[in-house]
Parts: structure tokens; sequence; C-alpha cells
DNA sequence: ACTTGACCTGTTGGG
DNA sequence: ACTGCCAGGTCAAGC
């Protein structure tokens, strides 16, 4: 158990934002679980800071990569343009909220079953995957949690099997990816060298893999963050509050982070 | 190079 | 009780 005191870091909305599937509130309430990169992490808060339940040495080499603490989000913040009345709000709404280092692959199969589908569904079905066909381990209390299923584990998954788990036509998408990423077409550990527009073009192959899931995972994944998905709710934001397009260009190299704060308002209004 | 439907499914939500 | 529509899209078919 250790205590951090961290600038921009909002457990609560980072497990809203949309961005990470298996990060949900402590059923005793009053903290945040997580089960990412074949561990589980329970984050408290305490006082003006917050308590994680992992070693020290977990913490260096684990989890403070994966908040992505390193990066310096209130600079982005302080970047955005003042007489920017909508992103203004949206980045007050959504402050604390960073880009999750998480693991390609398991971006490709959560943002898979996402099309046309909601936070909550998306939640259920990526955990049905990992209960059916992930590997399961113990955290040091003996509870038993599921990783993220192999890519091979996937692709030997029948569609059938896959369509019980109530994924619906998303099913034979997964699978079909599934066996490509695990034949190494592509190679997802080496996505994550080349620049963003290599690493979405290389994607697009993928089945089941459209422009705006190709831009979630080199975002969230690849941690691209010149990525910025367009989905319903940012194509309404942008029809409404940049008719004359988003200026990309003064926010290059970190406009991704914009739109998930965009996205969090969108979600969440004032609310949160 | 566009535009249009079909596609699974729901601790659905609203009339 | 029922029907229609929507949810963080993608793909293939048709001009």
């Amino acid at each position: 158990m250790i205590r951090q005191q961290l600038a921009w870091f909002d457990p609560a909305r980072i497990g809203h934002s949309g961005q990470c599937f298996r990060f949900a509130p402590l059923p005793e309430g009053g903290g945040w679980g997580l089960t990412a990169r074949g561990r589980r992490l329970c984050i408290r808060p305490d006082g003006d800071g917050f308590l994680f339940d992992c070693t020290p040495e977990e913490w260096e080499t684990v989890w403070y990569p994966y908040f992505d603490l390193d990066t310096d989000y209130e600079a982005f913040a302080a970047a955005v343009n003042p007489r920017d009345a909508y992103m203004t709000a949206a980045v007050a709404c959504a402050a604390g909220v960073r880009i999750l280092r998480q693991d390609p692959w398991e971006t490709t199969v959560a943002f898979i079953l996402s099309q046309q589908s909601n936070i909550p569904r998306i939640t259920r079905n990526l955990e049905a995957v990992c209960r059916a066909y992930g590997a399961p381990f113990a955290d040091r209390e003996g509870n038993i949690w599921y990783d993220i299923p192999t890519p091979a584990a996937l692709a030997a998954a029948s569609e059938e099997e896959l369509r019980a788990l109530g994924l619906g036509y998303r099913a034979p998408y997964l699978r079909a990816a599934a066996a490509r990423i695990a034949a190494g077409q592509p190679d997802l550990a080496s996505l994550a060298a080349m620049p963003y527009k290599k690493a979405h073009a290389a994607l697009l192959t993928l089945p089941g893999v459209g422009v705006k899931v190709a831009d979630c995972v080199c975002l969230f994944g690849l941690h691209k963050l010149d990525a910025f998905p367009i989905d319903t709710h940012i194509r309404q934001m942008l029809d409404a509050h940049y008719k004359r397009g988003f200026p990309m260009r003064r926010y290059k190299g970190f406009a991704g982070v914009l739109q998930q704060y965009a996205f969090y308002y969108e979600l969440y209004g004032g609310k949160t």
C-alpha cells in the first residue's frame, strides 16, 4: 500500500471517461478498482492524496507509466485558447483526466466491441470475453480476476461462442481481427514506434476496425496524442461549436487529449 | 469518391 | 403490451 499526491489525477473522472472499460467503482464505494496489464489495482482517496494497493516497485514500473504521470496535462489545459469558451468549459469539466497508456491489443478488442454500442454494454461484453477466454490470476487477497485473452485464444473461439456472449455482429470481426494479430499482421508492438498516420493505416486493415476505432486504438492504446477520434458525440460537438473546423494546428501534438475532454463534457455536462 | 442500409442486442427508454 | 429508435461504426453495394 502506498500513498501519492498527484497533480491532474481524478480516478473517478478517468473511470467514467470512456477510454477504459475495466475501471469501475469499488462495490464498497469510495474507491476505484481496475484490471490492466495482468494485474488488479485498487485506488482509495486519502485526504489530499490517494492510496494505491501496490508495492513501490509496482508503482514505479507499472502504474506510474500506466497513468502517464510523466506528462504535463496542466500545460495542455493552459494552451487552450481562452477565447474558446466551449473548450475552456470542457477542460474545466474534465480536469484530472489523463490518457492512460493501455495495452494496444486490449484497446483493439474493446473498441471493436464499442461500435454502435454504449458504455455499460461495452463493459459487460468485454468482461464476458475476458472471463470466457482470458487467463485467470489472483490478487494479493486471493480474489480471481481475468486478463484480456491473447489474440490466439480469441482466434480459436468460434463465432457462435462469441455471439453467445452477447457481442452480436461484432463477433466475427473480433475473431478475424484476433487471427490477424495472432499472425502478426500487423504486429501491434511495432505500431507504437510508428508515426500516428502509419499506425492508423495499419490498424485500418483489420476487420471491424474503421477510421474511428483505429483512432481510438491510436490514442488510447498507442498513446498517439494526435489521434482525434470522431464519433457521434464529437461530430455533434464539432457541428455545434466548430463550424469553421477544429483548430488542429493550434493543438498539434495533443489534440486527442482535448477530444477526450470534449467527449467527457458532452457526456457529463456540468455534473460529476 | 460519395451515399445508403444492414447488422446484434439491451438490469434499453419513451410514447 | 407492443413498436420504434438509439447506442462512442463498419462494410459492401449502388450510383
